[in-house]
DNA sequence: AATGAATGAGACTTCATTCAT
DNA sequence: AATGAATGAAGTCTCATTCAT
């Protein structure tokens, strides 16, 4: 993970979000209860001073890791969304995304259970949920009416959970049919 | 929280039930992160040497307070799908069931996420959402064919989360109009 | 090691002897440092509060324990030492026990060193190899002089000691010259 | 033993090696058994997290504490037997530091018997016993053949041994018999 | 006579944070 | 601007011992 060997108190200028990066890591592999400064600084490659030299504390460092993450989450879902023509296109784009999370393990799917856990009970972080959901639900309104692109992205939220956490989850005919129903006025 | 002064090694046969009862209350005002054997045994006043004699780790402790939880979840909203005498009912309770979520800080919406949030990650957890799960679709099963039962979970799920995490909420009318939809083959 | 199921309360009148062996059991594994009442009760398969019922804490255990320990030791050496005939024989006796203590990790050496580390300390514990190097010499003055006796038994001590922490330990061949040496006048 | 008040956080390169040596110390008074990271700190007057701060754990302390006993063992043993110009010399060295041993509580008997202890069961223990060992015999051999070296490094220790746990310890004119015996061909 | 229940003390360790440099 | 050194607080857990039964 470290590239080239740095003398100490050299410029380094991407090395805030080589941390931001770092503590996504391990929140993945051991959630928030398990992520310290010194996991995350070991995981970047940083010095353990680095840590409160550039972020106030824990809080600050969980909430830009989490914003990168709904960021990206949404752009991809964005950029996916973008390039699908017709709705059944866009049907089709809901229907593998939630069949993406059919391993339960997966870090996105870790991940955003991390972050829902947070904003359950902290304004800060229902701020960067909100925002992700907005942006979801704009991708929806390309394609479908607004109360329509709700219940959508409910059910694809719904669906997408219950594939994770399911032994024995929904093959991709279950799925269809919910999104088909769903999006039939 | 303590009742009358007890004796130093006299039994007392509820104790362990009040350790888990006290753990449950932690972990919403503080999430699995914030929570350690100080504070269970500070809230359910008790010796700090009581938690690893009732229970032989966090771990433990953790398994049977969401065990409880869930198992409670799932006997309340069982309770209220026997009470329901036709499908039309059964949609009224499932509305109900969605629209409680509505304040987002609620314990229950909060253990339920730390919960998903474990159980993404650990097997044994897993195990306790897959039982939850099972009775809920149960219940459904009820008044609804399995697929719409399964569909039917989803949707209430993902309403469940949005609704806790949106700062806009989907209205009663629109979640109904949702549970219409996806009920109807 | 639990022979039959026994009801609570039941007299058993070897439980203290059982007590006892499971000690040194367990200072052989784990050392005086790692030996606790819990374990020891473990080992010997009763509940832990006979421990401080039949012993008054850890320190009369361990004495017993030792003191068994060197009895036994004392008694095998003096039974072999009966059975030699003639000097000759003697000497072959000792040859054999220094060789057997080759494998550094045996029972017999390690618990010979905690007990050595006790009586470095702890006069009581003292006593126990004082009686025991005793009954050494004792044996060795069926055959030998008091003072080649105390000399023997020195050498023997020491050989042995060296034997079992050596990388590259002596052969029987040196342990005989130097048996040699130190018996002639 | 704490000299002038310091600043927190403040470096101070000796630490390390005043806790080794307070390890020592509380060994000899206490024994492996009864050391502790509290007891340690608290004799060498640092904060108990520098304990922790500066080694791995306990084992690595004490590994570094009885690496540095056995350095000096054998340096001040090699010191007094390079002083010595003739082979009679040697074993005038010798005899001293047998009788050395006499009073039982000493704190190098003390410290030397819990080393072995450790050895009996650790290979890392081993080790240190053994390149003590190698660097005895070599001393000897600057004036003995490696046999005679090696019988009478067994016997230096097995006298020393008895010497400390014997109440009725062998006269000095014993052991110079005993090594007079051990040295002559 | 014997023990299950209980606990206070203390074990090791991890950690976020401070501070002089 | 950046960090290595250091520590107090708190974490989990083990333990010997006490006591009512």
């Amino acid at each position: 993970m470290a590239e080239t060997t740095r003398l100490s108190g050299q410029p380094d200028p991407g090395r805030r979000d080589r941390i931001i990066d770092a503590a996504l890591t391990v929140i993945a592999a051991q959630g928030v209860a398990g992520t310290s400064h010194r996991k995350v600084a070991a995981a970047a490659g940083v010095p353990l001073g680095s840590m409160t030299y550039y972020f106030s504390g824990m809080d600050e460092l969980l909430r830009e890791a989490f914003g990168r993450f709904a960021e990206r989450g949404a752009d991809r879902f964005d950029a996916r969304m973008a390039r699908a023509r017709t709705p059944s296109d866009a049907l089709d784009v809901v229907a593998d995304s939630i069949a993406g999370n059919a391993d339960s393990g997966s870090d996105d799917l870790v991940l955003t259970h991390e972050l829902y856990t947070l904003a359950a009970r902290n304004p800060d972080f229902q701020q960067i949920t909100e925002s992700w959901m907005a942006r979801t639900r704009a991708a929806f309104e390309r394609h479908f009416d607004p109360l329509t692109s709700r219940l959508l992205d409910a059910l694809m939220e719904g669906l997408g959970i219950h594939q994770a956490l399911d032994r024995d989850p929904a093959g991709v005919a279950h799925i269809i049919e919910g999104i088909r129903r769903i999006t039939r006025p």
